[in-house]
DNA sequence: CGCGGGGTTGAGGTCAATCAATCAATGTGG
DNA sequence: CCACATTGATTGATTGACCTCAACCCCGCG
């Protein structure tokens, strides 16, 4: 099941939300990346931290995630193969989020002042960057959407749509099948809800005929449906191809 | 009541979350500004606009909202004098989001050609842009997680603190008293609550001994007390000059 | 084999929504 | 200047979506 192109995921996302030239990708491949694996939940970057790398997610999902005072959990968005959670750290020193592998996860760590130094001799680069954590910001905000308006059924079905389009931007979805191994109770702290009210959205999904789940193969057997249940446009994840 | 610094406030707001020149302010208080005022609930800029133009608040709130497909409005974030809230147009070029007035609004509007070609020339004032998207990236975090994970009473203390902290940081609360002459409504909108849900925990806070308002002006009473009852710590706002 | 994590199910409780009135403040046209 | 409309705040009663608690099942694993 090896995935082609390992670090390359990372430049496909960026050809995915903006126009790269030959020598563009010639720099960002010539970043080094540290390479290391992680078992879901251990956790990556801690709310507090003041880190000097920002890593690329190469394989597996991760969660930025935020614990309130009562010590409840809120992931405030998914990372997919392709994403780069952290960014953000390299112009706003102390981390306000902790970053978690939801699943096991792969990662590319990258150092800053490399990453900065490539920012300010390449203009094009750093607009790419910057425009990836606008995107991000972009999801944050359909995500208040998501929890502050919609009730759970269409609330599931929103994050679902979001994360097939997103899986598919970077080649890992055939069809409308994607392997997500998180928990339910993972998907419960994205959702603002319980782990229990999560397993029961997710049978009426699949009552109604919208989903059908294999372990943790989930398929959209009716993706308009889906898309339909969960209010979704894609726009606000401002893609170049437009996805169905 | 007119406020010190009209169009500085602007200045000033990056001077609070960045170090600049005296060169950098200087080119910032170069930007061509195109004033102008609005009415509450004007809107300013439309999902699905492809703007030419950001635009900086001098003086009133907006909003950053959205609706879903069964017409409720969510508040993604607050914008408070010295803001930039659509900054992001600037690389994404179709806007996900309508930004309103929520209160009479005084705006400035700078080209985007203007923006880019200052952005190009002075990097470290791209860098200060680029930083100040991702403040409110951080905000639109916490408020996934202030509207997922928080409950009422709790989320409502929340917000409260947020908009203290970030009117006082440019100087538009003497003592702990704001002036927010939004509706309850809004306020409701913003949390993901209904308006009568809103107006009893306000009693409640009142009640509580944390607040006390007369007309649109709320006074944090118990500060401290409101912080705590708010689950509230300002490190996400990223301010450089901490706030007590 | 026993343990533990995750999924599933049922019952009961609660927070907050909805519906519906009332009231105050403001504005408007005749 | 007053009848009337409008907007926002407030209150009460009812409903419902979702939570919590608690059990049970399944499966992989030490």
């Amino acid at each position: 099941m090896a995935h082609v192109s390992s670090s390359n995921v990372f430049i496909r996302k960026l050809q995915n939300i903006s126009d790269l030239t030959q020598s563009d990708i010639a720099v960002l491949e010539s970043i080094p990346l540290q390479k290391r694996e992680y078992r879901a939940n251990q956790d990556l970057v801690r709310e507090g931290d003041r880190p000097t790398h920002s890593f690329v997610v190469l394989d597996g999902m991760v969660g930025s995630t935020k614990l309130t005072g009562e010590g409840k959990r809120q992931i405030t968005s998914f990372f997919v193969p392709g994403d780069l959670p952290d960014l953000h750290g390299l112009h706003l020193s102390v981390m306000d989020c902790t970053f978690s592998p939801l699943t096991s996860a792969r990662l590319g760590f990258m150092r800053h002042d490399a990453l900065r130094a490539i920012c300010n001799q390449h203009a094009s680069i750093s607009t790419v960057f910057w425009r990836s954590t606008l995107i991000d910001a972009a999801i944050y905000r359909e995500w208040v959407t998501n929890v502050g308006r919609r009730d759970g059924y269409t609330r599931m079905a929103h994050i679902l749509c979001e994360l097939i389009v997103r899986l598919r931007s970077v080649g890992r979805i055939e069809d409308h099948v994607a392997e997500l191994p998180i928990t339910q109770s993972a998907l419960g702290d994205a959702l603002g809800l319980s782990a229990v009210h999560v397993n029961r959205l997710l049978q009426e999904l699949r009552r109604d005929g919208l989903i059908s789940t294999v372990g943790s193969r989930f398929h959209a057997v009716d993706w308009t449906g889906l898309v339909r249940a969960g209010d979704f446009q894609a726009t606000y994840l401002h893609q170049m191809t437009e996805q169905a």
